[in-house]
RNA sequence: GGGCGAUUAGCUCAGUUGGUUAGAGCACCUGCCUUACAAGCAGGGGGUCACAGGUUCGAGUCCUGUAUCGCCCACCA
């Protein structure tokens, strides 16, 4: 016997693992159609958050759907090696202990990093486990394993011989705190207070000066001119001439560049090409000198004077600051409020420096991504495609990709140098003296092989025949730029076609407030707070179903409660059917009463309704649908129903097998609570509900007639209802009713207030279909009874004339559908009937 | 500056190709301990679908414009 309460922390009680130890999580069963989601592997550093429990909920879902729909499923698990977050950490750690990286040396301190990947990888695994994910650990990888190595290399000797990588001197996003190269996609712009400097550029041996504004007044020591736009009346008599440069007893040029913008500022612009991306455009259009001012580490070098050097950027602003006050050369400070770029994994301010790097040439690999999707046949279809667009635009407007990390945690690049030679390739060239390149890759590099690489590519291995390309990504819209952007051009570009055929893109989960949850505000969910308080079937069921893909999910907890509600609900109906089925032997459809017929057409209906949502990933839908119908049409209706005929074999059958049918279209979402009464049904067809079949439509038991009658009986008992209540009509009120239908006289509670005729005392009339009850009661009728009663009565009024108008409306009649019209003549008559029964 | 999206009940959200008088959960009100469930049951109130035009027999849904909010990209010397 169940207990009354739903008691999630029993029912998920070793369930886990009886799946796992049993390989129901396996793939590779030949005798079925593949079907492959590969997971977005998380960062090994980190915890998983209530945004991964989303992603992975969802994923399971659909896995868990199409394996009981009999495919061969394989859910590919993995992690991320997480390059820069990885190696910060550990820095980090080992710096707690007083180790220096550097001085500790290349190859210990990977090993530090391999022992950080075991131990927080482990975590990660308990957390898929707490989520009741499906995964197939057989197939686990790791973005740095082997194969992917062995993947990544092949990949960059391939396209620096095609001509698609190379090697070049930049301005790049440059993270001080890490110490490496960044993609332009790791860098975020928040807002912040600064100012705009004005600096006054003696013109040389003049009186004269230029008002130069900045922001960044530290980086004038990097001057190498001020450019001012050619059309600029103010500036023009300047152009050709030198200006002084303060502290540097240098003078440098003034410039015309169409870079200088009138409207900005003073119109005057210092140029540094060596710390700013745009003046390093301007540095190459006029072949100016590129001075670089910072060491790695963003304090200032020696090419600034003695007394800057060592300084970081800050304490360097506010001593030029300082001085240039000083000397009267700062004319005014302008607050500003600006975007500053920060490092995504550091969070510091990027400092643009010039430096060598591998760079991918995105030009054509864009152009034929945007070709693919143009084709309805071999494009990514995303759901909802609005985000096809985010692809689109990234593809639209390419700046080349910089590859290589100065890291030590990573795919070293397979680049070997000999004075000033470069060879590209496997091993080093024989002869003496080359020297591999002391960087890594980029981690988006590697996840960019994802769902190929995991499957064995480079090399033609069965899982890459049978499970690529995969069935369906998942992921949130946040990384489309960053990661399905990439694995779709590598795709196509190595294999000739798309990674994937769908890719479902969900939002963020933001707080109640919908702020985006983060760790200053401390409005973070942990969502295994949430399994701790209220089960993991309830967390997976509310993320899922709480709102439609792709758009924000605003986390809110009484939510949670809601879900738990439910689960309690089919909880006690379980209890409930199971209570009355114990002795239930085998199914028998013998003999289905009009209640039997209803329940069983309504179910149908809803596998259909559901197995169509489920295809189109419209989990949202689903739940309401299905909501209303356990909830309303089962529980409320077809178990009331039941009890009239607890003792009918058939009875039981029909619980038996739509409890069955409930339990497995919701098994995806949570599989717990279904597995946990699955196994106590007295008939089922397999030792676990994950491996059982998914309901699938049978018109056998569709009963389209039956289904209208006992939903004219519902209705009828509803307005029964309704009109004792409204009316505070008390039950032991008299009733003349013109049907025996046991179930309408139990359910109203008829058996003992029954009258043969009618009584002359104040009337209330109900009719539904062919139903019809009076009720006898007699009271004085306040005003708010009158009032209601008249307000009912011109509501119909209103209604009756509306609808009139509208079929004397010949343009009406004549071109909406047939059945349209017909309700609304039906409606009509209906309504008539109504008031004359009120008006009587 | 370019693009995308949102605006529906007190709150959070649905609303498929235009078609009954717009739905759900939570919250609220009334009445019930009816032996599956009081974290429950029965019933109820609550919305001029952001605003203004337009197309249509018919618009929450399609078109144009406006407002407010949010996100992405670019720029920010």
């Amino acid at each position: 016997m169940l207990e009354t309460k739903y008691d999630y922390k029993k029912v998920e009680e070793n369930k886990y693992n009886t799946w796992k130890e049993k390989g129901y999580f396996n793939s590779g069963d030949k005798s079925k159609d593949p079907y492959c989601i590969v997971i977005p592997p998380p960062n090994v550093t980190g915890k998983l958050h209530i945004g991964h429990a989303y992603d992975v909920s969802i994923q399971d879902a659909i896995i868990r759907y199409k394996r009981m729909q009999g495919f061969d499923a394989l859910w590919l698990p993995g992690m991320d090696h997480a390059a820069i977050a990885t190696e910060a950490k550990v820095v980090a750690r080992l710096k707690e202990q007083g180790i220096d990286k550097y001085e500790y040396g290349r190859e210990k301190f990977l090993d530090a990093c391999w022992d950080w990947t075991k131990e927080y990888g482990g975590t990660i695994r308990d957390q898929w486990a707490a989520m009741g994910i499906s995964v197939d650990y057989n197939k686990e990888r790791f973005t740095l394993d082997e194969g992917l190595a062995k993947a990544v290399n092949k990949v960059f000797i391939d396209y620096y011989n095609k001509g698609l990588i190379y090697r070049g001197e930049k301005i790049i996003n440059w993270d001080p705190a890490a110490q490496t190269a960044l993609s332009n996609e790791e860098v975020n712009y928040f807002e912040e207070k600064s100012a705009f400097y004005h600096l006054k550029y003696k013109i040389t041996g003049s009186e004269e000066y230029l008002d130069v504004a900045t922001t960044r007044p530290e980086t004038l020591f990097g001057d190498t001119a001020v450019a001012v736009n050619s059309e600029d009346e103010r500036y023009q008599k300047y152009i050709g001439k030198t200006v002084e440069l303060p502290f540097m007893n240098k003078s440098i040029p003034v410039i015309a560049d169409e870079h200088a913008d009138m409207e900005k500022g003073t119109g005057v612009v210092k140029i540094t090409p060596a710390h700013d991306p745009n003046d390093f455009e301007v540095g190459n259009r006029h072949n100016l000198e590129r001075i670089c001012i910072m060491n790695d580490d963003a304090t200032m070098n020696e090419n600034v004077p003695a007394k800057y050097q060592g300084m970081t950027r800050e304490e360097c602003r506010d001593a030029v600051l300082e001085d240039l006050k000083a000397e009267g050369l700062l004319l005014e400070i302008e607050p500003l409020v600006h975007e500053v770029g920060h490092s995504e994994r550091t969070g510091v301010m990027v400092e643009p420096m010039i430096k060598e790097q591998w760079f991918v040439n995105m030009e054509g690999l864009a152009k034929m991504v945007l070709a693919t999707q143009d084709d309805k046949d071999k494009k990514v279809n995303f759901v909802p495609d609005k985000f096809e667009n985010t692809l689109r635009s990234w593809m639209t407007d390419t700046h080349d990709w910089c590859i290589s990390r100065q890291l030590w945690w990573g795919h070293r690049i397979p680049a070997w140098y000999k004075d000033g030679e470069i060879y590209v390739g496997e091993e080093a060239p024989k002869e003496e003296g080359w020297v591999q390149d002391t960087d890594v890759f980029d981690t988006w590099f590697s996840s960019a092989l994802w769902p190929f690489a995991t499957l064995g590519w480079p090399d033609n291995t069965e899982d890459l025949k049978r499970y690529f390309p995969n069935d369906c990504l998942v992921t949130g819209y946040d990384i489309i730029f960053f990661w399905v952007s990439r694995m779709v051009f590598q795709s196509e570009e190595l294999l000739g076609t798309r990674p994937f055929k769908d890719c479902v893109i969900h939002g963020l989960i933001r707080d109640k407030e919908g702020r985006k949850m983060s760790k200053s505000l401390g409005n973070g969910v942990d969502p295994f707070d949430m399994i701790d308080k209220y089960g993991c079937d309830a967390l997976r069921y509310y993320l899922c179903t709480d709102c439609a893909l792709g758009t924000d999910l605003r986390f809110d907890e009484t939510k949670m409660a809601a879900t738990w509600n439910y689960i309690n609900k089919i909880w006690n109906a379980s209890r409930f059917v199971l209570m009355n089925i114990e002795d239930l032997k085998e199914f028998t459809f013998d003999n289905l009463t009009n209640e039997d017929k209803w329940i069983l057409t309504k179910y149908e209906s809803i596998v259909k309704s559901s197995t169509k949502h489920m295809d189109k990933y419209e989990f949202n839908i689903f739940g309401s649908e299905t909501y209303s119908f356990i909830y309303d049409d089962f529980c409320s209706n077809y178990i009331e129903f039941a009890k009239f005929n607890a003792e009918s074999q058939t009875t039981k059958s029909v619980l038996c097998y739509v409890l069955t049918g409930i339990l497995k279209l919701l098994h995806p979402f949570m599989p717990f609570v279904t597995e946990e009464i699955y196994q106590m049904l007295p008939i089922k067809d397999k030792e676990s509900i994950m491996i059982d079949e998914y309901p699938k439509y049978d018109k056998k038991f569709i009963f389209k007639e039956e289904e209208k009658a006992v939903e004219s009986k519902i209705e009828f008992i509803k307005a029964f209802r309704n009109v004792k209540t409204e009316n505070n009509i008390p039950k032991e009120a008299k009733v003349l009713i013109n049907t025996d239908d046991e179930i309408i006289i139990k359910m109203l509670k008829l058996s003992d207030v029954r009258v043969d005729n009618e009584l002359n005392i104040k009337a209330y009339n109900v009719s539904v279909d062919d139903y019809k009850a009076t009720i006898f009661y007699e009271k004085e009728e306040s005003a708010e009874d009158i009032a209601a009663k008249q307000k009912q009565i011109d509501d119909l009024k209103n209604s009756i004339a509306r609808r009139e108008k509208l079929l004397s409306n010949e343009n009406y009649v004549n071109k909406a559908p047939a059945n349209i019209v017909q309700m609304d003549r039906e409606k009509l008559e209906e309504e008539k009937k109504k008031l004359a029964e009120l008006l009587k």
